[in-house]
DNA sequence: TATTGTTATACTCTATAACTATA
DNA sequence: TATAGTTATAGAGTATAACAATA
């Protein structure tokens, strides 16, 4: 018997499991030689190729230089290219390469095997609900769903 | 309208809202001058009194280095205070100051703060689905729910 | 020899500010 | 002047490894 003296809150819970939910995901994505961050980055580029460095630092609530850092490191594993914009060429226009287009289906499979994962033990209809909880509990808190905040938590 | 092509799934939501829960509680601490994982370390000493750096250690899921660090930050905010162990003096025994007792009853209020604030919007039954459900998840997980792994997060 | 704690060191993620090149 | 990106630098948090004191 744990020490525990009342139950766990939800926010605790939330806190915990999501930070759980990260490790089990980081561990899918292991074996694709990309970190979380990058994970996010290649499904942000898949979805919106063309996207300008800062457009990218706003979507990730990141820093202009955290975003430098980051497509420097997609460049270097040929994940990701800049092209300076014709029309305006202080702005850096980022796309996907083919190898970055390729790792898209295996993080959505790495996202379905994560998912089997952490709601092992939830019968189909249990799933159900807790997904509708987790939409209605994220409506009230105006989170943007299309972005990972996950490398955001601080100490 | 965002980009999103399917449904967030439930890992993804809970990455994010654990995400987001741990930041409101981080904002709930903030005027107590204390980081989340020193947050943390007081909740468990406070139930856990004497217990020693490498048992701390183990529950946190951090380095011996890392505890160090964690408690050499609250003695100098004289908050907690170590006590070599008369039996083997190889062993610090860790415990809160009066001044760290004093923050206890802040965490719960802060703890309680945040459970509002996440949970806003909820019906009561709502509130106590989720409750269910997470509790769920987390027993199929094999977590423990005495500890608060937060800041374990990786990129 | 083994264990507890400490120190030294390094790496990652983060932020701020100074800098460059363009506008 | 203002903006997009870059570089330099610094501060957390983390980890590993070498070390000191004690068992």
């Amino acid at each position: 018997m744990p020490s525990q003296q009342r139950p766990a809150r939800i926010g605790f819970l939330l806190s915990q499991l999501g930070t759980h939910a990260a490790e089990v995901f980081a561990e899918q994505i292991q074996p694709l030689g990309i970190t979380l961050s990058e994970a996010g980055v290649i499904r942000i580029l898949g979805r919106a190729p063309g996207m300008t460095q800062r457009e990218l630092a706003t979507v990730l609530g990141a820093t202009q230089s955290r975003v430098v850092a980051l497509i420097d490191g997609l460049e270097r594993k040929r994940l990701a290219a800049r092209t300076r914009s014709t029309s305006d060429r202080r702005v850096q226009q980022l796309e996907l390469t083919d190898q970055g287009r390729d790792l898209l289906p295996r993080l959505r499979a790495a996202a379905e095997a994560q998912e089997q994962a952490v709601t092992k033990g939830l019968s189909r209809q249990q799933r159900a609900d807790l997904h509708e909880l987790l939409e209605l509990v994220a409506a009230g808190q105006q989170l943007d769903l299309d972005v990972h905040l996950g490398y955001r938590r601080r100490s």
